[in-house]
RNA sequence: GGCCCCGUGGUCAAGCGGUUAAGACAUCGCCCUUUCACGGCGGAGACAUGGGUUCGAUUCCCGUCGGGGUCACCA
């Protein structure tokens, strides 16, 4: 009895490894191509770190001509949800993350390097398991849960350290006889990787983003197959991403301790080991207290947090991009206007430490985003959030035409304006543009410098009768406000009345100001001139008698 | 606890032996503007700490402290 007759006694009906070998041919993509993955456990909602994690490796792909594909990692069946196959990508979707390769819904897929789900590629594993324990480089191990568990205990006891090594791998000495007896027995076994690594030996690592790393060799004799016949992630790893031609893999440094583990497999099972690319977890501040963004405690580490809040995918993308590589915003302002896909992502340039989400920021740059929007962009994005969440603001939206001028103030010049950073903000920003909101709402009007009753009525009175026109063009619109107020008694230039305080009560901005008010009920609104010849002369006069009622 | 990684303003970060230690967000002031939002200018604000090495350390080495990760038949 040798390991042959062992691996063929614990599975019998596999195909031998040449027949995946032959299946899955090595890629043939140009020199330099990356090929990347973002491999998931569809384990519950999506993650904002895997976006993140998402849109690197979809970036470098792309940007060498190489793949990007989605793979499944779902060997763990007990903590698997409903429809988390298609939550992943409908996120990644809703976010414009296109795999070339993978899995496109709960149960379909395309590409040829598949499956791409884990848990239907049980013969592949299996086969390769067996080819380790031809060669004796794993073996079934019939120690139960209980028994690991005690040696775990008698380990702490003994102030060693934990695990399935060395003189405490009972089951890895047993000769083949034994085993196939224990087997033929009936016994209940697990296969695991015989470790030929030495605890007190260190090996040297490069990690494209952490740099030279050095790890003590693994030694543990981890299981490779588990007791459901499914792989563990280890040595699905190993298997799938020498399968599918992987050359980068970008994932979580939470995985950087398995680095030792991962490139023993590789070199056991001999194939080639990927390049490591551990990136930086987003974290938050927890009472000074650095920890990764929590799917229980944040409401923002779940991508759909930033749906719901009318943050578009764009804006979430370039902060991103923005943690990714700090240089972004620097290309970003030299190119306001090209497509993110145009900036080179560095993948080397990424920071070593994880960086804090910082959700000001990110607003920050989603008004930038935003304002770059053309108003037709703007109207159906707020429309299609509003429809799902503010069942109000959809309705106002009703007049597409009407919508589109207002969202057209002051955009699509060299400095357009920044005044909408979510879409949750814009029912607040235009709701007073609308004659049923804002008749409703019992303004009130909160004059300024010119606040007496019958001076703000002279105001009114004269502007709507005898300086209003919808003809003029902003210039003239302004002058004639400027008339207005010359006549009636105020600084007509603002330098005028800064010139001489005491002559006048007030001045042209001032006059402006009561207006405004008048108008909208605020203090503050965007461009006057457009908000004027939007509503038309019988909706301004509308208002101005609306305002004076209540003087 | 063992092992590994990290430590530049409030935050994200350039810098990698000699710099007035960039820039962005936030903050403050001023300017522009009829208001606001932009935009422009300026201010305040940082190399965790102690030892080395060196003519010279934010940059290199060691210790300390602080933070993070990892030690499953989970990924």
């Amino acid at each position: 009895m040798d390991y042959k007759d062992l691996a063929n006694l614990i599975f019998p009906d596999v195909k031998p490894i040449e027949y995946y070998e032959e299946k899955y041919p090595r890629r043939n993509l140009k020199e330099g191509a990356i090929v990347t993955r973002f491999a998931p456990s569809p384990t519950g909602f999506m993650h904002i770190g895997g976006l993140y994690q998402a849109l690197v490796a979809r970036k470098v792909a792309s940007q060498t001509d190489g793949v990007f594909f989605l793979r499944i990692e779902d060997t763990d069946q007990k903590r698997e949800i409903e429809n988390g196959i298609t939550d992943i990508v409908n996120s990644l979707k809703d976010f414009g993350i296109e795999p070339d390769e993978g899995m496109v819904s709960e149960t379909d897929e395309k590409g040829n390097y598949g499956p791409y789900k884990q848990s239907l590629r049980g013969d592949i594993y299996r086969s390769y398991a067996k080819y380790m324990i031809e060669m004796g480089k794993a073996y079934p191990c019939f120690c139960t849960p209980e028994e690991v568990e005690e040696i775990r205990k008698k380990q702490e006891a003994a102030k060693v350290r934990p695990g399935y090594y060395g003189v405490w791998a009972k089951c890895r000495n047993l000769t083949v006889e034994e085993m196939a007896e224990k087997i033929k027995a009936g016994e209940k076994y697990i296969i695991r990787f015989k470790s030929p690594g030495r605890e007190d030996r260190k090996i040297k690592h490069h990690d494209v983003v952490k740099g030279n790393v050095t790890f003590p060799e693994n030694d543990q004799d981890i299981v490779i197959i588990k007791a459901d016949g499914l792989p563990t992630y280890h040595f699905a790893h190993v298997v799938d991403d020498h399968l599918m031609g992987t050359t980068h893999v970008i994932r979580s440094d939470e995985w950087l301790s398995s680095v030792p583990l991962h490139l023993q497999l590789f070199h056991e099972i001999g194939f080639k080991a990927p390049k490591y690319v551990h990136i930086s977890p987003i974290m938050k501040n927890d009472n000074g207290n650095k920890r990764k963004l929590s799917k229980r405690k944040d409401p923002e580490a779940a991508v759909s947090y930033y749906a719901e809040q009318g943050i578009p995918g764009e804006a979430v993308k370039e902060y991103l991009l923005n943690i990714a590589n700090s240089n972004f915003e620097n290309w970003r302002r030299q190119n306001p206007t090209e497509d993110i896909d145009k900036f080179e992502l560095q993948l080397n340039k990424m920071s070593v430490s994880g960086a804090l989400f910082d959700m000001v920021k990110l607003l920050d740059v989603s008004k930038s985003v935003i304002s770059r929007f053309t108003a037709e962009k703007v109207y159906n994005e707020t429309l299609k959030w509003a429809e799902k969440y503010d069942k109000e603001l959809a309705d106002m939206l009703t007049d597409k035409e009407y919508a589109l001028k207002i969202f057209g103030i002051e955009r699509g010049n060299k400095k357009p304006r920044k005044d909408i950073a979510k879409w949750s903000d814009v029912k607040n920003e235009i709701s007073y543009m609308y004659d049923d909101k804002f008749y409703n709402q019992n303004v009130k009007y909160e004059y300024q410098k010119i606040s007496n009753s019958d001076k703000i009525k002279t105001i009114l009175e004269e502007y709507i009768n005898n300086y209003f026109d919808e003809n003029d063009d902003k210039q003239t619109w302004f002058n004639k406000i400027k008339e207005l107020a010359g006549k009636l008694g105020y600084a007509s230039e603002v330098k005028e009345f800064k010139a001489n305080p005491d002559k006048y009560e007030a001045h042209v901005g001032d006059v402006s100001t009561v207006l405004r008010i008048a108008l909208t009920g605020r203090a503050n609104t965007p461009d006057m001139y457009e908000i004027m010849e939007i509503m038309g002369k019988d909706r301004i006069k509308e208002r101005f008698e609306n305002a004076k009622k209540v003087l």
